[in-house]
DNA sequence: CGATCATATTCGCTAATGCGAATACGTTGA
DNA sequence: TCAACGTATTCGCATTAGCGAATATGATCG
């Protein structure tokens, strides 16, 4: 059992180190999201954010909860404080890249009309959070 | 050529994504350092050291000035403001941390008594930059 | 020039990562 | 119970990363 406390904040930053990660994150930043909504917003294959997904979940940024056929995705508070405010601020500084901003866009609309979109009839509303980072 | 400008902070989070170059960027916070610092403070092998030296200077995040035989490399702002933001922060939790604290102790020790140290016989006083992150 | 010192790079090698394609799983509703 | 749907996982492959060991480069000094 190697070391694994010390410099977990490696761990953090290799979740953040790859775009369609930081996009899923800037999704998930205050709200409840489903999976069907990253599969429409980033335009990319089911399999491959299924497995982003999945590598947070590993990371223990983020956690799931089934809701019938549908899995909706959510930030989860890092353990250390440091990581925390990391995460924070990373989420904060991304959201002002225009393209993060699009992608918010282009959710807040789906969510408003997802009738509109032929992938998301019948999906759920997400859900804002509470403790919104 | 593939696009680059756009989420180009996955490239500030991979340079981040590793503990050795973590510390090394720790240790440059807020002054330039010679090389062999970097190598009596870590206590790795230099190759490994001058690795990720040249990782964190393709990814433009720390430039380099030579000095005789003795190379010195310091932070340079991100080009992005999102970068900046996110760079400063992360050093900023990242020097909370009771190990990275620790490295920093140790190169301010090696700073006032570099004769003590074998390594750093003769090796060059780290400067103080002015515009200190 | 040749030796020495500080640093950089190259060479295998291994492990981790990211991807598309295919397939498996769990839930719902007929 | 079976089909359809949303989601997750596996497989095979190509790319990247990190490492120790060895070697190369560039500057200084005799």
């Amino acid at each position: 059992m190697a070391a694994q406390k010390p410099y977990s904040l490696e761990k953090l930053f290799r979740a953040l180190a790859d775009s369609t990660r930081l996009r899923l994150l800037n999704l998930m930043n205050g709200r409840e999201v489903c999976v069907c909504y990253f599969v429409e917003i980033l335009k990319t294959s089911q399999p491959k954010i299924s497995r982003h997904l999945a590598y947070l979940r590993r990371a223990g940024i983020v956690a799931a909860r089934r809701d019938g056929k549908w899995m909706h995705y959510r930030l989860v508070p890092p353990p250390s404080h440091a990581g925390g405010e990391i995460l924070e601020q990373a989420l904060h500084a991304v959201g002002k890249d225009k393209r993060f901003k699009a992608d918010r866009e282009r959710l807040k609309l789906a969510c408003c009309r997802p009738q509109s979109f032929v992938s998301l009839q019948g999906a759920p509303q997400p859900l804002h959070l509470a403790n919104s980072e």
